[in-house]
DNA sequence: TTCTTATCTCTACATTTGTAGAAACAAATA
DNA sequence: TATTTGTTTCTACAAATGTAGAGATAAGAA
């Protein structure tokens, strides 16, 4: 099951703010801000996906991610890998540095933070 | 413009293919392959959002890509950058090097990747 | 030259997505 | 307590998407 991009949008702001009410997710939004209605749709289905929980105060509602932005988008990287570069992460990985333009700090930091995740594997 | 998840898979087998007539992408399908007038129906949306171009021999036709792999995920890793890894690229290959796992001899060679930009800047 | 086959266009239609009004309703307020 | 306000559900509907049949047509086979 996946999200659509509108609802995406919605999980932003939540994976943001950790949990959050209406009021809250209307504030959060830019102008043209949609109707708290739009909103309401978007949450029931986010709902009946399961990737959005509540908890009941009255009439409304505090919502909360059930799934983290952490895992939400590893999924989607998988399957972006694996439909699109053969699988290979490693692919990807190639792709992604030479596409995006990442400063020369940031490839020394990308280049510190592998070193690192290969340190920990070491032992 | 953006290509559907459908138009998307068949772009997938222009791009490896590089050219292709109706015959050989429905060769690349896997069973159960859908109907050539459902590929004819995402090929001719993908001729109208100018993704795909062709050339006419008789009655059928030659189809290419007229956007490259590298071009079309690049602009969608930017947006996926920009709307969720509040448009920094290192946060996103922080994500990515600890979310997907990379076997030891990949994030090597990552990191030889990595080092390789960072000798092609230096003057 | 007629028949067959592949491919194309046009049309269709169910489902999903984006968006929101109307009405119900609970909580806060007057 | 009556009214206002924010929130929810229900319903709706246009546009986008996935899928494909019917019929036209050109190329190749018989």
């Amino acid at each position: 099951m996946k999200l659509t991009e509108a609802e995406e949008n919605v999980m932003g702001y939540l994976w943001s703010m950790e949990n959050a009410f209406m009021k809250d997710l209307l504030e959060a939004f830019p102008e043209p801000k949609p109707a708290p209605t739009t909103v309401a749709t978007l949450l029931r289905r986010m709902i009946d996906k399961n990737f959005v929980g509540y908890r009941t105060y009255g009439n409304s509602r505090e919502y909360y991610p059930l799934v983290s932005k952490h895992d939400y988008f590893s999924t989607h990287l998988e399957g972006l890998i694996s439909n699109h570069f053969d699988s290979s992460a490693a692919q990807f990985a190639s792709f992604f540095t030479t596409s995006t333009n990442l400063s020369t700090d940031e490839l020394e930091d990308l280049k510190a933070l592998i070193e690192q995740q290969l340190k920990d594997r070491k032992p």
